[in-house]
RNA sequence: GCGGCAUUGGUGAAGUGGUUAACACGCUAGUUUGUGGCACUAGUAUGCAAGGGUUCGAUUCCCUUAUACCGCCCCA
């Protein structure tokens, strides 16, 4: 039997009903905010990803789905949302007009070990805004993520943020780090020592030396921001009681990458096997970086697949609208066609219809009905089709009533 | 990439080195060929992830591979 790849899944039944509906909220809640859907491709020359998130980590090369094409170009499966935006905002000048709202939502390709909550090919939904530093945007786009999240009925959604600066600021902290731990860093484990010299913020979110004292009282970033960005930080933070966020200063969180500049944030779900279900931050440098001009960018993305595990988790319902209006069973062969015409009305009116088109016992026929929620039921026979008169039966109720086929419709307007 | 643990039908699962792999749900059919969802009856894995090995004999023991999950790494 041919299985499916490692890390990957097949989305039908229950779980396709979750995740049209967290796609469908999701875009709603952005087309609220004045987003507009971009979409780019899957695949993208490998240098867009191996340069725009920059060489500090090796975690480019090791987790992305690289292959030569027939031409001997390197291609990479996109491993995140952002960068390919960031190369059609380029490409396609949308840039000459700014701010640049806009909103995304697609498969992702990590080459990782997978767990839960982790996958091969994972999905993401996240937004861009291109061309404001206005802290406004800042608050914007996390009450953005955050408000979907609450609409979504995720229980105790929290976010965290932290300012981290631009270069210089960290350039300045990250020597003060260093400085801070070089002379204990025997106490840490075998990853932080590598690290000190390496990525020294790392070791901030350091799950064995979490407890340490010297990594409690490690010097904070906020203490070395400048004015403006301890202002910028101050404002957004204004802007966030405002739109009553739910969120905390955390001094000790840093991205993965180091093309952050300033604001960066991550939501967080109370489920303690999940934990974060996305992040995001300002990204003032990448346009530059990947030969753009230089234009402030911030966004978040959102992983679709922990979503869902926390609404798993947390058993929420999710509202399904996806019953059928009317079942039609016949029971004769002969009515068939009666039917399929019926049906066919019925459907360009704008009502979901289904019939049954099996042979099977009338007492299969009604199971079949049950099986799809179906508000009606339709029951036609040689007499109905002989009178042109309709059994029509509420499935809640069970009450039948005979109606006249042109007043079919009418009767439907009126119930449905 | 490293370590651990697991894998029995459509689903939840019980079980054993030895003739027919329990039970439940579901599904199919019948009692019931113009009205079901209840009830009763019957059927429903030629096979225990795949391949190989040990054995008179393996689903049960061993190896390899695949996949899931947990931890590490990492988390754009």
């Amino acid at each position: 039997m041919i299985q499916k790849l490692k890390g990957t899944y097949d989305v039908f039944g229950d779980l396709s009903i979750k995740h049209d509906y967290v796609k469908k909220l999701f875009q709603a809640v952005c087309e609220s905010y004045n987003y507009s859907y971009i979409e780019t491709p899957i695949i993208e020359r490998s240098e867009l990803f191996h340069r725009g998130v920059g060489d500090t980590t090796d975690i480019v090369k090791k987790e992305t789905y690289d292959f030569l094409d027939r031409g001997n170009r390197n291609n990479t499966l996109r491993p995140e949302g952002t960068a390919g935006i960031a190369r059609a905002i380029i490409e396609n000048k949308l840039y000459t007009i700014l701010p640049q709202k806009l909103w995304y939502i697609g498969s992702m390709y990590r080459y990782e070990r997978p767990q839960k909550g982790r996958y091969r090919e994972l999905r993401q939904m996240g937004v861009e805004v291109y061309g404001s530093n206005n802290p406004i945007i800042d608050a914007e786009v996390i009450s953005l993520g955050y408000n979907y999240l609450k609409e979504l009925g995720l229980k105790n959604i929290c976010v965290r943020i932290n300012s981290i600066g631009g270069l210089e600021t960290r350039n300045k902290y990250r020597e003060a780090l260093i400085n801070h731990f070089k002379n204990n860093i025997d106490e840490f484990c075998d990853d932080c020592k590598e690290r000190l010299n390496k990525n020294p913020l790392r070791i901030l979110d350091c799950k064995i030396d979490n407890k340490n004292k010297i990594l409690k009282n490690a010097p904070s970033i906020l203490d070395y921001l400048n004015e403006e960005e301890k202002g910028n930080f101050d404002k957004i933070k204004k802007y966030l009681d405002i739109l009553n966020i739910d969120y905390i200063v955390d001094d000790k969180l840093v991205r993965g990458l180091d093309y952050y500049t300033n604001i960066v944030f991550e939501y967080e779900s109370n489920v303690k096997s999940i934990g974060a279900i996305g992040g995001g931050g300002r990204y003032d440098n990448l346009l530059n970086e990947i030969g753009g001009p230089s234009i402030n960018a911030i966004g978040f993305a959102l992983g679709m697949d922990r979503i869902i595990d926390v609404i798993n988790e947390e058993n929420i319902t999710i509202p399904k609208d996806n019953n059928l209006d009317i079942y039609i069973l016949t029971i004769n062969e002969s009515e068939n066609e009666y039917a399929l015409e019926l049906a066919q009305n019925l459907r360009m009116c704008g009502y979901k219809v289904d019939l049954d088109i099996t042979g099977k016992t009338m007492k299969n026929k009604f199971k079949e009905s049950d099986r799809y929620n179906s508000k009606y039921i339709i029951i036609i026979g040689d007499e109905e089709v002989k009178t042109n008169m309709l059994v029509i039966r509420d499935n809640l109720t069970k009450e039948e009533e005979k109606i006249d086929v042109d007043n079919l419709i009418d009767y439907l307007d009126t119930h449905i």
